[in-house]
DNA sequence: GCACGATATAGGGTTCTTGTGATATACTAG
DNA sequence: CTAGTATATCACAAGAACCCTATATCGTGC
């Protein structure tokens, strides 16, 4: 009897966890989340954008995504919204590719 | 000058890597690698989806998908069809999911 | 050859994602 | 209030993902 009662992680919880790893997966939010992995404290959107080389309203949609995931949260300081990563446990993720450059 | 010149993840690495991980995040092919982590060794397409409890076309046309993406490889024998986990870097996904039930 | 179990593929409707251009809102300075 | 910068949202078309049913292929045994 080799293989009959194995303990595999509950469905609800890959249900949970796996639209939080897909919104991550995708270039431009890979890419925010490594800026934000090497900055020092949160950045505002427009060092994002900058980062990104990419459109402003593009990211502004890649940040809301990524806030509404619980991956990012947002405080505002006049003019300014700055983005901090809200679950460190993503940057595992970012971890990993940059330990292995083709890792998953 | 606190931020010009951090190192970030070359966007070529991040528009490979995505898909790779986009494609494993997804509720029942986490699955599919969760029990081919907790498995001793390869398994056949009937273990298979029998430990996704979910249906045989589907489940082949997702172990087509972590086939396609390099995830896994697959060899034949008889009419048996035996499916192993190719680049165990994704593990250390499985893991992480494992170890917090809600990291990314 | 035939029948059967194991696995793969095709077809297709529905829904989600992507990236863009235009526009709206929020805040500051004057 | 006005102008200007910072950020968010809308609308949309193209494409991709999802998941199902039906069917095809492959291998074995007779």
């Amino acid at each position: 009897m080799p293989e009959t009662d194995i303990a595999l992680i509950d469905m609800s919880v890959l249900e949970q966890v796996a639209p939080i790893i897909r919104n991550a997966a995708h270039p431009l939010r890979l890419r925010i989340l490594d800026f934000l992995r090497q900055s020092d404290g949160p950045r505002n959107v427009t060092n994002i954008v900058e980062a990104c080389e990419s459109g402003q309203a593009f990211v502004s949609q890649q940040l809301r995504i990524l806030k509404d995931q619980g991956i990012l949260e947002c405080r505002r300081t006049g003019s300014f919204v700055y983005y901090q990563v809200a679950n460190p446990a993503i940057f595992h993720l970012i971890d990993c590719i940059r330990s292995q450059q083709r890792c998953g």
